[in-house]
RNA sequence: GGCCAAGUAGCUCAGCUGGUUAGAGCGGCGGUCUCAUAAUCCGCAGGUAGUCGGUUCGAGUCCGACCUUGGCCA
């Protein structure tokens, strides 16, 4: 039985983010535990090429879409590299192997009766030449009237609507309004499988339940078809036998998975072809990760197709969160959106492949790359708790005469109970819940340390030097064991302990069946060093950087004012008699009659949050304030504004009315002093 | 609007089929050790379990309503 795992495609018209990241460590860490515990799989990955959107870019950067589409692969493959993602092979979808398979999936779509036609009505960009698509038209919203809203939803008041119903709509690409133009469509039937995705659904191994049951929303409203083609021009496959059309790229971009097996079978000559995993009675299970935003094509569209072209249905789609950084949505304006790149620039990879599997449940769930939690998380459990143990215990040890031989008396209890996780902690790496195993080798961690601080053999060492010699030979039987352990989530490290050990990392496989005494206590060890250093402060901070252009525009916008007088120096007693305490925005509204304020309610960290009134309405909506974290001056004595009593102030920057921005307190508890 | 999921200490989460004083890690505070990357180890403080109601001898755990958050609606 082999296992064939797939990472969702990164759609190759920008760079990968932190967000990609979670979903490609978590699959490594699953694949190189499953590779340890001596399982044959294939990890594989693509980039996702076609389309309009990359076409528009291509040509914005003045090259063909295949030349930028290159560039783009290599960049992506570089940081998979660099964040040590083991794929076995790296395409992508816009391959003759791709075509081929395409070609064919359709073909037999077609000859089984499952593919129809349709009429539809376009806009269309008489400029460019183009038909749009719904991102590529934007207009008034018809339910609230914001401007420069997408053909298909409102970002101001989410109504959702056709492109036609815009008012004053325009083309993206060239301004001009559209007209509508009638053409003919390529449908996948979808309605006619509603049975065989309904069984599908039900299966308990298939997908998360939940979201399965989130899926019948689709059989309630009824399956409707799909359209699978496009006109040209497009970036994309030709369907064959019809003119100038072309296969959407979202029926293309799921068959780069089989692609690429292909492309991988004649690479390593491993497997006589694709069909080797995805042939409908093939002796492999299929296993796709994706981000929970695409599950409807991963669980519906994909299966059906697949059964169509009487190929193997996945065996299991795994599907996670998104990521978010300090809390929110990650944001270009704010700065939060984090490249992969600009991150390995700084920091190592292996803080980030051990912060992700910390917070990693094998659920759909959200996961925070908050930089407080991520720096003291890191440090305290990867390199305080485990590294440390391993350099205490190695270093120790260099000093004395090498290693003991075995004395169950002292050291078998401590391994056997951490033998003992070992079954949990694979069991947990498998099903995704990498959060768990982290936990349990967090534990051995803390037995070996706690072990250690009772024998005290840097003490022992004076007087019995062999008994000191036993206790470290037993406690390096932990950090051999943690060659293994922490391989599928940070290799390098394992690595790195294997060669201070002198041997080769030990492997789940044969831990299945190891017992106490695991280490060969006659061959020498190796030379002692730290494995990881702590992650320093400012280097996290500089993660978060301004937008450039909200930089440049600062200066601009605020033409250079005559600086304020200074204000009289005063005595520090003066200053600390001002209470300024961290807090966090839980409402706001408008004070009725007011244009410049806003009643707010801040946690103060007081049990019941205060009532405060702010002159920040020019600058802020309500809504924008909701959630920050603010500067309150906390002592000051309540004044009524507008009748309604406030209770402190908050602090901003900036000369008042619009010209003002809120001073963060950062990512700390709402009641914490500001000093 | 419809549907789905989640709401347990400052943060991230455990709590099996309802049953004694609701747990852990991180963070905070105090102490200890000094082998180790000021690491380790010991201890302390912090929760009206979103709200309200119901079932039950007994509910964080079951049911209902509501609130909040996130998501999906091709």
């Amino acid at each position: 039985m082999k296992t064939l795992v797939t990472c969702a495609l990164p759609y190759a018209n920008g760079p990968i983010h932190l967000g990609h990241m979670v979903e490609h460590i978590q699959t490594d860490i699953f694949v190189r535990y499953l590779r340890s515990k001596g399982d044959q799989v294939v990890f594989l990955c693509a980039d996702d090429t076609h389309g309009t959107a990359i076409e528009i870019s291509a040509q914005k950067q003045g090259v063909t879409p295949e030349q930028f589409i290159e560039g783009v692969s290599v960049d992506h493959q570089a940081v998979f590299r660099d964040f040590q993602v083991s794929f076995d092979h790296y395409s992508s979808t816009n391959s003759e192997e791709n075509r081929q398979y395409a070609e064919l999936i359709y073909g037999r779509a077609k000859d089984a009766g499952f593919i129809g036609t349709k009429d539809i009505e376009q806009a269309f960009d008489e400029t460019a030449n183009r038909f749009l698509a719904d991102r590529f038209i934007k207009g008034e919203c018809p339910n609230c009237g914001a401007r420069d809203q997408y053909g298909d939803a409102c970002e101001k008041c989410n109504a959702t609507y056709g492109p036609k119903e815009l008012k004053n709509p325009y083309s993206v690409l060239s301004g001009k309004t559209p007209v509508w133009k009638g053409s003919r469509h390529l449908f996948f039937q979808l309605p006619k499988h509603e049975a065989f995705l309904k069984a599908q659904l039900a299966k308990p191994e298939f997908m998360h339940p939940g979201l399965a049951a989130q899926l019948q929303q689709f059989f309630e409203k009824g399956l409707a078809d799909w359209d699978i083609s496009r006109d040209g021009p497009y970036f994309g496959f030709a369907i064959p036998g019809e003119t100038n059309k072309f296969f959407y790229v979202w029926l293309d971009a799921p068959i780069g998975y089989i692609s690429t097996a292909e492309q991988w079978a004649k690479k390593t000559g491993l497997a006589k072809s694709a069909l080797d995993f995805w042939a409908k009675d093939a002796d492999s299970k299929i296993v796709h990760v994706i981000g929970k935003d695409i599950v409807y094509f991963h669980c519906l569209f994909w299966p059906a197709v697949l059964e169509v072209a009487q190929l193997k249905v996945p065996d299991h789609v795994h599907i996670h969160g998104h990521l978010t950084v300090n809390g929110e949505k990650m944001s270009k304006s704010r700065g939060t959106f984090i490249n992969a790149r600009p991150y390995l620039d700084v920091l190592d990879p292996n803080y980030l492949r051990f912060y992700y599997a910390s917070l990693l449940g094998s659920g759909p769930e959200d996961l925070d790359f908050s930089l407080t939690e991520f720096r003291q998380r890191v440090n305290a459990e990867l390199v305080n708790n485990l590294g440390n143990l391993a350099n205490r215990t190695l270093s120790l040890l260099a000093k004395g005469s090498g290693l003991a031989a075995p004395n169950e008396a002292i050291g078998g209890q401590l391994v056997r109970d951490a033998l003992a996780k070992v079954k949990d902690i694979g069991e947990a790496f498998e099903r995704f819940d990498h959060r768990a195993a982290i936990k349990a080798i967090l534990e051995i961690g803390y037995s070996a340390n706690q072990f250690l601080a009772k024998a005290e053999p840097w003490k022992t060492m004076k007087t019995d030097p062999e008994g000191a010699r036993s206790v470290l030979s037993e406690a390096a039987e932990v950090v051999y064991l943690l060659t293994a352990l922490l391989d599928p989530v940070v290799p390098q490290l394992a690595e790195k302990l294997a060669a201070q050990l002198n041997r080769p990392r030990l492997t789940f496989q044969q831990l299945a069946t190891a017992q106490y005494p695991l280490l060969d206590r006659t061959a020498p060890i190796g030379e002692p060093a730290p494995i990881i250093n702590r992650i320093e402060e400012a280097v996290v901070a500089t993660l978060i950087v301004a937008p450039k252009e909200a930089v440049v525009e600062v200066p601009a916008a605020a033409p250079a004012k005559p600086p304020a007088p200074p204000a009289p120096e005063i005595e520090f007693g003066d200053f600390v008699k001002v209470a300024l305490i961290a807090g966090k925005v839980l409402a706001a509204e408008k004070v009725a009659k007011a244009d410049k304020l806003l009643k707010l309610s801040v946690d103060l960290g007081e049990g019941a949050p205060r009532t405060i009134v702010s002159g920040i309405a020019e600058a802020y909506a309500p809504e924008q304030v909701v959630g920050k974290n603010v500067v309150v001056v906390a002592n000051l004595k309540p004044r009524p504004l507008k009748g309604i009593e406030s209770r402190g102030m908050i602090l901003t920057a900036g000369s008042g009315g619009k010209d003002l921005v809120l001073l963060d307190a950062g990512d700390v508890a709402p009641g914490t002093p500001v000093k």
